[in-house]
DNA sequence: CTTTCGATGATCT
DNA sequence: GATCATCGAAAGG
């Protein structure tokens, strides 16, 4: 069982909810996810390739990391046709591997407050810039299938300001590690 | 419980 | 010079 990443990213967004990621043996099940795309007025892609972006434009099945807020990582999965700009946004995890290193690198010791949000995800996870362009398929990473079918939430997105009516969030249903209600 | 606001810096106009 | 795909602390009900 696999992910394809050349789907569209609302496709490969709702697919992933309930595959466990890991960076280094660290992470846990993907509970929540938000799509982007090309022609989306709120994807950094929207404007075309620049310095920040290009990951996003590259293979699918890649990592496309960026620094939101000059303080916080967040980690995108590459998706679509190549060169597509297109890209999934995990906005939170439920912890399951590793969780003593979570909890060092983000200082809390709330399973709650490890994984929930993107950024939150991005430093537990010990993800920085080091890791854009790298592919998901071997590691540091890795990708492993849900073990159980899960039911899907979809909502719209969170933290934009364009094209926010767009459904495009996903989240397991009645997950206790979403970002926000859905 | 909810809302507001400061931190912080790369990126783009 | 303005804008952010955020977080956490503080203030308000």
């Amino acid at each position: 069982m696999h992910i394809d990443f050349l789907q569209s990213p609302v496709v490969v967004a709702r697919s992933l909810i309930g595959w466990t990621l890991l960076v280094n043996g660290v992470g846990g099940v993907i509970v929540e996810t938000e799509a982007y795309d090309m022609d989306d007025e709120a994807s950094h892609s929207f404007r075309g390739m620049t310095a920040r972006n290009a990951a996003m434009f590259g293979e699918p099945g890649t990592a496309y990391v960026y620094r939101s807020y000059g303080l916080h990582w967040c980690l995108n999965l590459v998706c679509g046709p190549s060169g597509h700009g297109a890209a999934v946004l995990v906005r939170a995890l439920e912890p399951t591997n590793g969780i003593d290193t979570m909890q060092q690198r983000r200082g809390v010791q709330a399973l709650r407050l490890l994984t929930t949000g993107p950024g939150r995800v991005a430093q537990a996870l010990g993800v920085d810039r080091s890791l854009d362009g790298l592919p998901l398929d071997r590691p540091p990473f890795a990708l492993s299938p849900p073990g159980v079918a899960r039911a899907v939430s979809i909502g719209v997105r969170v933290g934009i300001t364009k094209a926010a009516d767009r459904p495009w969030r996903f989240a397991m249903t009645g997950s206790a590690h979403l970002s926000r209600k859905l």
